[in-house]
DNA sequence: GCTGATAACTGATATTTGTCATATTCCTGC
DNA sequence: GCAGGAATATGACAAATATCAGTTATCAGC
């Protein structure tokens, strides 16, 4: 973006806190704008016919939500709740909407964006369908290590709850519990 | 499109026939361009770990293979094969870059289509992991019937085969066998 | 320090799904 | 029309996973 483009963005833009738990959007609802993380996480959740929350992203600092609905002028698909205290700032739509129309950069750059999101997704399509669930567990683990990192005692720095882990994964948390104990017990994990 | 930028397009496309049963692109491959569906239908999979492949899509007349690959300009994450007898037409990756950069509207456009397809992603995500074998296979034929319609006497237009339908659906393939028959006996389906 | 709520855990069992083996049917090319 | 290969079908069984019920651990708030 161009000076003059960022500093309208930036004025344009409000910043909120969010507390743990929290829910940003619900889905369904219509964003009149975009989130951008700034601290903390949050997860991004489609609840499906059974009462469950399948979660499809964990998004971090610097990420934005709510493009899709924005872009294609559609109420959400997702839900976003705070996985963790968060500070997140909201630009409203219309900085937005000005800036694709006019800056043909920016659309390719968010268009690339998507498209990698895109990719990501069919990737956890055939995760999901082709994989158990032991596996898809043990891959939940290196990616939270891999994209959240982990301290010098090697404990993963994003914590979430066994349920939450279940939601990522798309099994009952029971299983998730399960077999989270067992890794345990092979000391695959502490 | 403007008019002479549709000229462009149109004079640098080429067409191609292809038999049922080949590949247009397969994983891995860097694709110079996009492929556009003029009739019959293709299957966009994935090759999981196991030795299966994972249907992410069905595209059909009209609809672009391959963008995601062009606009993120890395190598495709799926293979492209003819379900059907085919006609597409191919467009080489300079007609689309260069409409990219110089055509917002385009891109916007482009980008709205994504963010659609993002969100059926999404959809499929949350459909794979929390529905049964059983659900998934029923919305499979609502879905057939729905997108590729049926003759005079109820039969779907296009023909799956057993295995392709148990991966759009992520089952094994005796599974699905035993689910259609189920079906059939129950009759839910002839 | 206690308490109540929530999360984590465990066992028993049912259900779903995958796998392997083997028929049977269908269709294509001659 | 027929041979042979692929697709479809079915049974038996094993493995994976969900569900239900109940227990234990954890922790925030008083």
């Amino acid at each position: 973006m161009s000076k003059e483009e960022l500093k309208k963005v930036s004025d344009s833009k409000t910043t909120k806190k969010v507390k743990k738990g929290e829910a940003l959007f619900e889905e369904g609802e219509k964003l009149n704008g975009v989130y951008c993380v700034r601290s903390g996480v949050s997860k991004l959740s489609k609840l499906s016919a059974n009462g469950k929350d399948q979660i499809v992203k964990l998004a971090t600092k610097g990420e934005v939500m709510g493009q899709r609905s924005v872009i294609a002028e559609e109420s959400t698909n997702l839900s976003a709740v705070a996985v963790n205290d968060m500070d997140v700032c909201f630009i409203p739509k219309d900085s937005i909407t000005s800036a694709l129309h006019k800056n043909p950069n920016f659309t390719l750059e968010v268009l690339r964006h998507m498209a990698h999101d895109l990719r990501e997704a069919d990737d956890v399509i055939v995760n999901i369908s082709q994989k158990t669930v032991k596996q898809r567990i043990a891959e939940a683990f290196l990616y939270l290590e891999n994209n959240f990192g982990s301290d010098d005692d090697g404990f993963l720095l994003l914590t979430l709850s066994r349920e939450d882990i279940a939601n990522v994964v798309g099994t009952a948390t029971e299983s998730a519990i399960r077999i989270i104990s067992e890794f345990k017990k092979k000391g695959y994990l502490k």
